[in-house]
DNA sequence: GTGAAAGCGCTAACAC
DNA sequence: GTGTTAGCGCTTTCAC
């Protein structure tokens, strides 16, 4: 029945100590290299460890010191490559700063990233990195901040909770990204998010919870006013995600004539999807759709076309969180910081002009857009 | 200076004892959920706990159980969505079973896998699951064998290992992406892998360090001997991952006239860059070349052509390779096992007959590849 | 059923 | 410098 390999009690101080004749402290002195031992002791200790193939026990070490050498991230998508290049970000001074990271996916779930908090906690973290996946449903993160424990939110803010955070400046690059659409000439504009919603059709800030779908559609409609452009003739969409369902979000706004003649994209997943659904309607970027789309992947280069994107500076977003982190770590106190990054606009070719014919052609409901096609007022963003 | 939130000491059960009115064992029961304890007492230190908020220290559990309830996994590349998909699978069954998991990225690095198998093994998790860096330099993987912590060998396998394994026929889905280009009139074929090696061009498998490599040039070369393509005749190509050196490994094969015809990339950022130097190079695909790609990722089917593609069914991998893990740290014993998933071929539009002219134009130095467009023998595939 | 006491492997005071 | 002695918070005998 023992088919596994005999399971050798582990090594311990200990067992170390006696093979190198030394007390117990002094063992632990030099395999935890705190306090003084003379070089000979050293020697001899690190030998005997040698031998035996000591490996400390983390947990009793952490558990004595209160500290673990080790910072917790939680993700809202591991499958997104959007997080998985912050990661890389956190674990790269992470590494350099000798702290390990151990990660978590909470798949934007609330009730995941709680359990995933409660692990980290328990697992004595040093500190903790979080996407948080809900702006209101924060108790338990208020709860992390009160133990003391620092934690920095990273991508994400939310406002009522004191933390350190780092974010992109969403507002700003949702703006940036409608006023090349306007400028292109486009005035039935759309913005498409992947975001958890009751109703697909946006109808006010009571629907999000996120601060980046929040800053995006803020950014989104002050753009369209300051060019007159109605909220209400906005074309705003959630719950555009990898499902069914998402698909459908996206062709029932693309399908009818009086579609959006330009969409910017919350992130990849949409602007694929996108990408099919406009290939399936039998229409084309950018002649029947202007595209921009969040988030510089890769792949987005090679597309035909090649998409127009808000880059995002995600590996730094990365760094900057772990730097922040360990500053509180090691003590660094003061008010919580809140760092943004600015976003790049990269243009590529899936923005043009839209077909001035398409429009009349469809509009036996839609006239009115064209009558409203006039700037109102201008207001200053914010 | 005291700007962050007071470190209230933890609750202990001790805490919870006495403001229950009970003994500590007692609370540890009841709070562990170990051991019997009457109804009545039950509720009393619940209503206990709660009111001081009681939050279990997992590590002094753990330290005392030997089990922690969390199973870690080390990935190569967590940019890479082909391991957040496995991760995702792995972390639902998980899940389901009640385990924690928790992650480290190795970057294809030897010794950060090691540094993280060390993190996990000292922060006692019940199993491992891990994607090697490394087939030769083992012995740190060996040792968790032999400390009895089950392990579980995810994507790549190590045949001197002795442990389970869950990975993809990735001998018969090279042979099958490779026939498919022979058949469609190739005999210039390439294989273009992006691990890493001393020299870009394959010279034999002790240039190669990870199973999956090997398997797959082993099916790419037997499909092609069994076609009557004599292996010196092959392009294989190694070190084609993202960087400057890399995208050199692939210009260098694509841009003289005698390139091959006909490309299997190894994963999407391959096929990404071969599609850009292609572009570059003014060629295009599948006219000039044609494509097939490891690794179904979203975007394959957008691009233009769309890309013909070995899907593999990796949350599949992930969900297997946690099933066999918790199934061993529940005591099954037993053999290693080894499972083995089938990949599919989506064929798509990267693959068509090569330009036939255009191999003569430049054929002035590989005349005898036409010559050899006859059949050999048929070796069975292994 | 419940309580008292003995560890788990390590670090942290405190003597010598 | 080195050894002795307490714990850290929990689980686990073993009595009662």
């Amino acid at each position: 029945m023992e088919s596994r390999a005999v399971q050798k009690r582990p090594i311990t101080v200990q067992d170390v100590a006696r093979e190198a004749g030394v007390s117990k402290a002094t063992a632990a002195r030099v395999l935890g290299e705190y306090g003084l031992t003379s070089p000979a002791v050293k020697e001899k200790v690190l030998v005997a460890a040698q031998e035996l193939g000591y490996q400390a026990n983390e947990l009793a070490r952490s558990m004595t010191t209160g500290r673990s050498g080790t910072i917790g991230v939680i993700v809202g998508d591991i499958e997104n490559p959007y997080f998985g290049q912050a990661v890389r970000g956190i674990s790269d001074v992470a590494r350099a700063e000798g702290f390990d990271v151990i990660l978590a996916n909470s798949g934007e779930d609330i009730e995941k990233e709680r359990a995933a908090v409660r692990v980290f906690q328990g697992k004595r973290v040093d500190g903790l990195i979080i996407t948080p996946s809900c702006l209101t449903e924060s108790q338990h993160l208020e709860e992390v901040r009160q133990s003391g424990r620092p934690l920095v939110l990273l991508d994400r803010s939310i406002p009522c909770l004191e933390v350190d955070t780092v974010v992109t400046d969403d507002r700003a690059a949702a703006s940036a990204a409608a006023r090349l659409l306007i400028e292109a000439g486009h005035r039935r504009i759309g913005y498409i998010s992947a975001t958890d919603a009751d109703d697909p059709v946006y109808r006010g800030p009571h629907q999000i919870h996120l601060s980046t779908v929040l800053d995006r559609i803020g950014g989104f409609v002050d753009a369209a006013r300051n060019a007159g452009i109605d909220d209400r003739k906005l074309y705003i969409r959630l719950g555009a995600k990898r499902s069914a369902a998402g698909r459908k979000v996206i062709s029932d706004l693309l399908a009818p004539p009086e579609r959006p003649t330009a969409i910017l994209a919350s992130d990849n997943v949409v602007a694929l999807e996108v990408f099919k659904a406009v290939r399936a309607l039998g229409l084309t970027i950018p002649g029947d759709l202007s595209l921009v789309a969040f988030h510089d992947a890769d792949w987005t280069s090679v597309t035909s076309p090649p998409i127009t994107v808000v880059a995002q500076p995600v590996h730094e977003l990365g760094m900057e969180s772990a730097r922040a982190l360990i500053g509180r770590i090691k003590g660094h106190a003061g008010a919580p910081r809140r760092v943004v990054l600015a976003t790049t606009l990269i243009e590529r070719q899936s923005v043009s002009a839209p077909a001035p014919n398409r429009v009349r052609e469809a509009s036996h409901q839609t006239d009115e857009t064209s009558a409203r096609a006039h700037p109102l007022r201008s207001k200053a963003a914010r």
